[in-house]
DNA sequence: AATGAATGAGGCTTCATTCAT
DNA sequence: TATGAATGAAGCCTCATTCAT
C-alpha cells in the first residue's frame, strides 16, 4: 500500500453507484471487520453473508486489503479531516459570541453523534488504526496536517481571549486530542456502546475546561 | 477460552523455570506480537525469530492463544490490579500529607514507567485487548472489581476533604480513567513512543486536575 | 459426528454432479482408503492420486471425516438396508414356491455380486466400521431396524412352513448374518480376493442349510 | 517389517520380567489401542496414561510399531497356533469317544474363554489385523501352516468315523473357520461384548453340526 | 456483471523419535 | 534406568486469489 493507493480509493469513490449486491458486500464487511477484525475475518465469509460469490468481491475491490479500504479511508476522511473545518465554521457562525465551552459541546456531541451513527465502521476504523502500520501511515500525517491546525487556530483564538490557560497552544491541544480519542475509543470500541448520552459528554467538556480539582 | 484458563495460566507461571530455548520463545513472540499483532504473526515465524522448532513451542504452549496468554495476562495482573493497591501504599505512606496532585503526579510516573519498561508486552495487550473479545471479557470484570474501588476509594477520601470536585466519585474516576487510558495507549501504541518524558507526565497531570480553562 | 451428519450426507447426495476432478478424487479416495485404511492414508495422498490440489478437497468436504463418510454412507444403504428389501422381492416374485435354499442361494449370490464389484469401498466399509466407534453408532441401529426384521420375517415364514428349524426366529437370523457376514469380510477384506466363486457360494448355502454333519 | 521382526520379538519375550512401569506401559497400550485402534493412539497418550515418561516407552521397545508388535503376537501365538494342538490334545486325551460335536464344544468354550479374558488384546490383534497388511503377512501364513493343518486333521479323522459330511475336507474347514472367525470377532470386536453365554456357544455348535435346515 | 471451480501458499497442530543428563 | 527437552516431518485445514464460462 501506499499513498497512491489512498489517493486512488478517495477519487474512485466519487462515481460510485453501487449495485444492491455490491451494498450488500459493503454491509457485510462493515459488519463482519467490526465483529471480528480485518484479519480475523475471511472473503470466504464476508461472501457468505452477502450472498455473492467470492469471485465478485475480488471483480470488485481486487484484494482484501482494498476492501477494507474502500470502507473505511471514506468515512476517515469525513470523520476528521476536511469536513471537520466546515463543522468548525458552522459551529461558530451560528453564534459569534459563543464561549469555548459552547463551541466544544457543540463540536463533541457533533463528533459523537457521527461516530454512534456510523459505529461499525468508526470500530473498524480504531481497530484497524491500531494493528495495521499501513494505515496508520496513511491517516496519521493526514491528520497532523489537516485537522491539528485547524483545532489549534480556534484554540489559539480562545487563548488570545484570555479564555484558556496561557500554555504552549501544542500542550492544550495534544491533551484534549488524548481525551477526545479516549473518550470515544473507550465508549464505541472498548465498551462497545451504540451511543454516549448527552449528560456524559458534558462530563466529558467539564473534565476538559476544568479538571478535577475543586480550587478555583 | 474461559475463567479457567485465565486462572490456569495465572497459576502455572508459579513454578516457571524457563529454558534459554523457551526463554527465547518468549521474547520472540512478545516483538513479532506487539510488531504485527497477534493474528498477523505465524507460529512458524516467532520459531524461527527464537531458533527453535515449531513443535517446541507448541509442547509448552499447547496453542498459539495460550502463548498470547501466557505472555499477556501475567503482565496484566501487574499493571492493573493488586499490585495497584501497593503502589497507592506505597506512594501515600510516604507522605501522610500528600496532596491529591502529589499523588496522582506519582502514580501516573509509576505507571508509565512500567509501562515504558515492558513497552512491548504493554502493545500487545492494549492491541489484543481491543481486538479479542475473550481478552476482553477477562479483563475487564477484573479491572472493574480490583482496580476501579481502590482508586474510586482513594478519590472518595480526597473529595471529603474538598481537595477534588464535589460530584459524583464514579464520573471523577472514569473521566480519569478515560484519560490515563488514552494517554498511555496513544503514546505508547499509536505513536509508539518508547517513553514519555516528565514534563508531559506534568502537563497531564495538569490537565486532569485543572483541565484547559484559565478562570479560577 | 451425529445423526445430522448421516442424514445430511445421505440427502446432499442427490444433487452432487460430479466435475471431472471431482471424480477422480473419489476415486483416489477409495482406492487408497482400501488399500491403507483412513487413519493411514493422508489428504495430501490423496490429492497427489487424483491430480488435485488438497485445498480442492477440502473445498467440497469440508472435512477428511466427511470425505469417508460421503464415500461410504451411500454405499452402504445399497448394500444393507431399503435395497435389501426389494431383493428379496424380486427374489421370491421370481417363483412364488421357492425353497428357502433356493432363495438363500440367490440371495447370497446377490450380494456377493454387488460387494465384487464395489470391492473397494466395501473394504473401506468393513474397516472403517470396526475401527470407527462412531460410523459403528450410525450404521449399527440402521442395520438392526432395516435389514434384520426384513430377514427375520422371511425366514419366520420359512419356519412356519415346517423347511427351516423351530427354534427361535432370532437366534437362527444371528447364526445366518454372523456366517455371511464373516464370509464377506473374510474373503473380500482378510483375503482379499476380487470375486468369489459360484460353487463357493453354494457349499456356503450347504454349509448354513446343513451344517457339516452328516447325519440326517 | 520382515520375518525377522516377528522372530525376534517372539524370542525375546522369553526372558521379560517386566517392571511395575513397564507393565503399567503394556497395560496402557492395550487398552488404549483397543479402544481407539493403533493410528489413532499417540505415544504421549500412552505415556501419560502409564504415567511414564515417553522417552520410557521408546528406549524398551524402540519403535511405535514394535511395541504393538510385542503386545499382539505372543498373544497370537497362545490364541492360534502351536497352544491350539496341546488343546486339542487335551480335549481328546479327556474322552477318547467323543463325538465330533462333544469336541467342537469344548474348544469353542475354551477358545471363546480365551478370547474374553484378554479381551483387549483380542480386539487390537483383530482390529490391526485388518488394518496392517503387515501383521497380516506375518500371521495369515503362519495360521496357515500351524493351525489349519492340526485342525483338518481332527476333521479328517472324523470323516473317516462317518460322523462329518463326506466332502472336500478343506471345504468343511474353511466352512468352520470362517463361520468361528465371524463369530468371534462380531461378538467381541464388533458388539464389544465382554462374553460370550454359554448356550450362545452351543447354538453355534448346532448351527456349525446342522445348520438351519429342520429336514433330516 | 457474476460465478463455480480450482489452487499455491501458508497456518496451526500432532506425531514418533532422539539425546543429554 | 528414566526422563525433560527438543525436533523434522507430516497432518489437516483455511486463505486470498485466479480464471473460464
Amino acid at each position: 500500500m501506499n499513498q497512491n493507493l489512498f489517493q486512488e480509493i478517495l477519487s474512485s469513490q466519487q462515481k460510485a453507484k453501487l449495485t444492491v449486491k455490491q451494498e450488500r458486500v459493503v454491509e457485510a464487511a462493515i459488519s463482519l471487520f467490526a465483529e471480528k477484525g480485518y484479519s480475523n475475518t475471511s472473503t470466504a465469509e464476508i461472501a457468505k453473508k452477502a450472498e455473492v460469490s467470492e469471485a465478485s468481491i475480488f471483480k470488485q475491490y481486487g484484494t482484501k486489503e482494498r476492501l477494507l479500504l474502500s470502507l473505511v479511508i471514506p468515512y476517515a476522511k469525513d470523520f476528521l479531516p476536511a469536513k471537520a473545518d466546515e463543522i468548525i465554521q458552522e459551529i461558530r457562525s451560528s453564534n459569534q459570541h459563543m464561549t469555548f465551552e459552547q463551541f466544544l459541546t457543540a463540536f463533541l456531541k457533533n463528533r459523537v453523534a457521527f461516530a454512534a451513527e456510523n459505529r461499525e465502521v468508526f470500530q473498524v476504523l480504531i481497530k484497524e488504526f491500531i494493528y495495521k502500520e499501513d494505515l496508520k501511515n496513511e491517516l496519521l500525517p493526514y491528520f497532523a496536517s489537516e485537522v491539528v491546525p485547524r483545532l489549534s487556530k480556534v484554540i489559539a483564538s480562545y487563548q488570545a481571549r484570555g479564555e484558556l490557560r496561557d500554555v504552549e497552544t501544542t500542550v492544550l491541544v495534544r491533551m484534549v486530542f488524548t481525551f477526545i480519542g479516549g473518550f470515544l475509543a473507550s465508549r464505541f470500541v472498548v465498551l462497545q456502546q451504540s451511543r454516549i448520552e448527552d449528560d456524559e459528554v458534558e462530563a466529558a467538556v467539564q473534565f476538559i475546561m476544568n479538571g478535577i480539582s475543586s480550587q478555583h
